[in-house]
DNA sequence: GATGAATGAGTGTTCATTCAT
DNA sequence: TATGAATGAACACTCATTCAT
């Protein structure tokens, strides 16, 4: 990270333009970057607008983050942090299992509902293979934790004769993520073939229900 | 040349092979398109290569589908003309409706192991929130007659009292590909976050099973 | 190399030449496509070539114009501001009517004979209906002022008795005009239907001397 | 290729489709160019939408004309032959020499603002220097005859001592042309320019006029 | 740190023209 | 005579990236 004030003590917001102000200026290309790609893609992503949307000069961009691949992953490691940073918060180790279990889903769920960007940048990431996720260090240790949080949950229901037994950790989040994850993502696909309007939001609550239904139906004893 | 330039064509003549077989070039040209613009999505996929994969000259492409857009419209419908035409072989109609119902899930799950082309073009169509399906007529046509189909199974099962009433075929139909879709889409950036191999062909079996299960216990009375 | 092409730029070492001169590069695309469009019209003019001969990358041609179109609106409303400051200078409004008038027309005349870039770009303009030159602003500012200065000369030609009254200063221009334009605009066809070498320097004394006399016959009282 | 009429002797009128029609053909793709040039020069005429206009196969324009260029000089030569035609018409050998000189003033001006297409045209060769018409034979022919004609005008006038001597028949034809030609040639730019809508059939009648009184003043002995 | 001019390789698209039928 | 598929060269324009300031 940077250090946002260098010269603490003497920085007026008074706009003197072309201010150093560093981590301001990653926060917002990462910001303008998350969007544009999310809306586009990699390939369809343009570096100015970028720049443009950041407020920035297109050179900053590359001061910063090298170039335009380098700051795809960046914006896919920044939205997996985040989804991950949020979901810690729920603090479900403190929870009884079924409860942990399904504030877990639940959360998973309205994720994809209200991160039409994050399911954008997964895709686009999907096309390309993973080939830049892969590359990332970052990701593995990011999800262990929340692999041993689900693992916890499980030996703990299982001990409580609530869970079954042999439900593997990893494959278990697949499952939960798949739930929300379809049709959030391919909700403009499916309005067109169906001809219906397909509300995100309105089949929000649904869609939170039926997923805790079929995941602890699932892991019954 | 001033204003206006001949070109006169200056072509080898060890290399003049110029067949007209148009509806041989018009097929060459959508199966290289596909196989392009599923590999790298709308913005990515360039026409040049599209053309070299096809064996056609560039200007073809034109000559049969317009512009890019319009060729990225025509691999669309055809995706979609390809697995609903598979789906009619199935025949459900004339099978219990439990066996029938049975077989659209594994069909469709399998479709989706098999087609990994057919679920990135819908991603990337997603991305563009079905700007060009949405033009298309040919897909609501196409889609009733599934609905129907469905909608006929889920009526035979209910008089026959194997399904529970009030089931909506389009939600229903939505929830059978969420099953398969997810996972063989999203099987790229999943290994690279929990760092395994998830290989389709491995777990498809599972998949078709599991999918099968969910649903028909959904359906359950 | 998949949906993104980082482009390296090979660029040898031994001609690094990459100056920073802003001004000097918007005046040199200028000059060039003044003459490529003047010797090849809109449609002919070639963005490439203009390019070439600024001694420019193309890219910085729609950098500072943004597309052909705007390139050409420019290069049309640079020839007449040329015009207009070149006539500015003969300061007709500090001389006697009579003479003010004279030298108006032979400068006029003279401008056509020694400009035939001038004549082509507003030959192409008309071609177009006046679509570009219709959008600008500039130009009816720039021709206030010159109908101003005619309204002057003939106003004082009229009050000492020497022109007559009754005469629309955009008329009396158009007039003017005509007598120069025509002949060193048509002077390529005219040759060849009468298979003549009419030559421009050869007529312009004559010509000078007849649309002068024409003119102020027209304006005697 | 189709036999049309197999059994020649019974070919009814009622259109089956794909006759052979060489000249009524040949003269359809004439009017389209025409049409085509006129309004978007030699560069920027497309051969496709000649042959759309046409209503003939592309391929037909290269059977008549060979190609873009000659295309593009038969038009050239086709409008002139019908304006000297048209002009022959008004049999002005048969008249008095100031009234013949007058129809052929304002048959000239008239002409003018009738036809915008052909000033189009000239002014089109005129910006390609005049480089096709000058291979044309056809055109030097068919001027002597009008030089001709202007000749025996102003010899007659002169032997009557209605017309001063010394008077070039060309130089004549030029300025007749020029009071015609310019006004209504720019009326696009000078609109513009202006900010004035200046209609060609408003003025015609006035420049009619004084096309006749200043050319007539000037053959004045 | 920050700017915007500059770059070269390409991007989708269009052109006049020709060939097989 | 007539058709429309086929061609290759170029067209206007854009791209991610870098350099001088």
């Amino acid at each position: 990270m940077e250090a946002v004030n260098p010269r603490p003590g003497k920085h007026g917001d008074e706009a003197p333009r072309r201010r150093r102000q560093p981590s301001e200026t990653h926060g917002n290309i990462l910001a303008a970057a998350t969007a544009e790609f999310a809306a586009k893609g990699l390939a369809g992503a343009r570096v100015d607008e970028i720049a443009r949307r950041a407020g920035v000069n297109k050179r900053m961009l590359y001061h910063y983050f090298g170039n335009k691949e380098a700051l795809w992953l960046a914006v896919l490691e920044h939205a997996y942090v985040s989804i991950r940073k949020e979901e810690r918060l729920l603090d479900v180790g403190s929870l009884a299992p079924v409860e942990g279990m399904r504030r877990l889903i639940e959360f998973s769920v309205g994720y994809c509902a209200d991160h039409p960007e994050f399911l954008a940048l997964l895709n686009s990431e999907n096309l390309h293979r993973a080939k830049y996720l892969r590359r990332s260090k970052k990701m593995r240790e990011l999800h262990t934790s929340l692999l041993h949080v689900i693992a916890d949950l499980l030996e703990r229901g299982r001990r409580q004769g609530v869970f079954r037994a042999g439900v593997d950790p990893a494959e278990l989040y697949i499952n939960i993520a798949a739930l929300g994850f379809f049709y959030f993502s391919n909700i403009h696909t499916l309005s067109a073939i169906f001809d219906r309007d397909l509300n995100a939001q309105r089949v929000r609550r649904r869609r939170l229900q039926q997923a805790a239904d079929v995941i602890l139906g699932y892991l019954r004893p």
